[in-house]
DNA sequence: ACTGCCATGTAACGTGTTACATGATTCC
DNA sequence: GGAATCATGTAACACGTTACATGGCAGT
């Protein structure tokens, strides 16, 4: 999944494992989520298997590898993308099966950890609400890019937005909920 | 992870590998999945480790092995949920990821893959509002429950309702946004 | 006879996480 | 002088997925 979100980002334009991770902790916050050190080892493999080719700029000890896709990075995406999805995406929720095993645990501790996730999230939704305002609506790189791109950010963005909206309602009704028991 | 939801449910009262299967697949499915495979070899590791105990009934050559929890399970389980989240879940989303790029890809094929995503969520959504009315508001076991429990297990039913309906409400508007396009 | 569900497991592979490790440059 | 950010990587381990593999029992 990583190696297409990779290829995903360079065929706007080549970029260093540094820049892709900050895209990563950006522009994919709210649906994926990747460690520097994997990143790192999937764009090494991606350029064994000749989906990528890298450059060092000036050879210092430790200069920048910038990665570009190469026509069978393009072709492996593309490949990707005309397999359409027909099951649901799996889901993990740390906090869910936590709450699901929390018969026996003090209502008290329990609401210091629901009013924690509040905050969290709230957060996280001041995030996503400046993302427009910022220029988001445009991001990677800037050439060979389709006018339809930004509308699709957009969507993923409003996911996003949604998704944290109703996760903030429901934990404000669980939270008064348990206070009122 | 895994390891302290089959502890969870343990803690109710002792069951096979193929039980605690039909849990995850029902009770959780909308927080946690597991495979069979990963579900009996982790709970072959939890009783190395003394976790958990486990008897084979009548020893023909397939028999049920039944797994109990130990004292050392009752104390794993409890310090863990002990300490809590303080942190987002993370979230990984298949359909995003192909939606965020998806910018070079065909309209009508695009919709296709939405319009499935909207009939298995609304497929998965029914289910979910079936639950409380087949009596899964008393599912795992029966004895050493605490009141509060069923309180916990219809919080997360809750979740789920509410995000599969926030789910379905984007993918609807999406669909109507990309079709006026 | 066949299908579906009960019931268990292994093996190989793929992905993800944590910790270790280094060093330059920029701003305060 | 110190902290933050830029920048890259390895190693060990943990977790998750797919495929292989077996066989009983109940219902049609």
């Amino acid at each position: 999944m990583l190696k297409y979100i990779l290829l995903g980002f360079l065929q706007y334009n080549p970029m260093t494992g540094y820049d892709l991770k900050a895209q990563l902790a950006t522009s994919t916050m709210h649906f994926w989520h990747a460690y520097h050190s994997q990143i790192y080892t999937t764009l090494r493999t991606l350029e064994e298997d000749g989906l990528l080719e890298s450059v060092m700029t000036d050879e210092t000890p430790l200069g920048k590898r910038i990665y570009s896709i190469t026509a069978s990075g393009r072709a492996a995406l593309d490949e990707w993308l005309a397999q359409p999805q027909t099951r649901v995406s799996p889901s993990k929720h740390e906090l869910l099966v936590r709450l699901f095993f929390s018969g026996r645990r003090d209502k008290a501790a329990i609401l210091d950890e629901l009013r924690i996730q509040r905050r969290l999230h709230q957060d996280v939704l001041a995030t996503y609400q400046q993302f427009p305002t910022q220029g988001w609506d445009n991001p990677p790189g800037s050439e060979t890019r389709t006018a339809s791109e930004p509308f699709f950010w957009l969507a993923t963005l409003d996911y996003g937005q949604r998704y944290e909206e109703m996760y903030i309602a429901w934990l404000d009704d669980l939270i008064a909920q348990l206070e009122a028991l």
